[in-house]
DNA sequence: CTGTAATGTAACATCATAAGTTACATGAGT
DNA sequence: ACTCATGTAACTTATGATGTTACATTACAG
């Protein structure tokens, strides 16, 4: 199965732009996130239809945030893209009227939507400010190691 | 993404063993499962490996089980199948030294660390006995319900 | 001992989806 | 006008599960 990276590169995208004054383009963006302008565009559109980003054409233009850190959840970014499939493993419905069938897609499905709300959960309930917290944290530990070496 | 479909087909399989006197040929279980003979000599490789299931060659051979129904949890044939990933999503390593990839990949890494677990818990609490007990269960309506319509 | 039924496995084809790429239209500022 | 940017369609590539073909191997029946 191939991996979806789109939530991670998303929140890569949105830090550095809180980060940053001024609006980033989806060049500068795709640098930061070893991938292409084009599907920096095509990631952040289901962004700017939530109202979380806003973009400019033109000269000078650019992504830039739309709502304040502390109201974004990684939540809502997730739903922004459109919620995509979270757990990796299926439950196909070959024979529906097989009771071995709806025995063993129960047991599973019922595993696999608990384990998928924990996640959801999980995600509403981390905002962009926690994440950009995180990211000073580190920042000033890498400049004192950065003293300590020099 | 393909989402993947071993778990469930293989637990269909192994209730169909268990519920039917003798070896089921691998064409047999592909029957069942709405596939090819040979994925199921694939998928069923590695539960033949873990000692699961036990199987013969050539006349009256096939697929049976080698264990009780009652030791086996739904996590020991995950695990015989390669222990394939259960998350959909990634955390892509593109720039180790980014502070802000650090912080978003502790997040969305704790997260789904998280929700692994819970699911692969899940899945050892429950035994192959419970499924078949379930099945029987839904058996039992199932025949009830048919009396009343006749 | 030959024929048949089964697994074991390699090799290749197919399919679905995220990601990468090219091309071009559109809009905004100089 | 020219240039810089997004918006988007269309196509290609990469990856992994699944499907298929082919053939070797093994076990039993006669």
């Amino acid at each position: 199965m191939s991996q979806d990276n789109r939530l991670s590169a998303v929140l890569h995208a949105l830090l550095h732009m809180a980060d940053h004054a001024g609006p980033l383009t989806s060049a500068e963006l795709a640098l930061m996130m070893s991938t292409n302008p084009v599907v920096v565009r095509r990631t952040m559109a289901g962004l700017r239809e939530a109202g979380l980003v806003h973009s400019a054409r033109g000269h000078g233009g650019g992504w830039e945030l739309a709502r304040d850190l502390a109201s974004v959840t990684l939540r809502d970014i997730y739903d922004a893209l459109g919620s995509p499939r979270l757990i990796a493993m299926g439950i196909p419905l070959a024979h529906p009227g097989c009771l071995v069938e709806q025995a063993v897609n129960h047991a599973l499905g019922s595993a696999f939507a608990d384990a998928e709300a924990l996640l959801v959960d999980r995600l509403g309930e981390v905002t962009l400010a926690r994440l950009a917290e995180d990211f000073s944290t580190r920042a000033v530990r890498h400049r004192r190691h950065h003293h300590e070496d020099t």
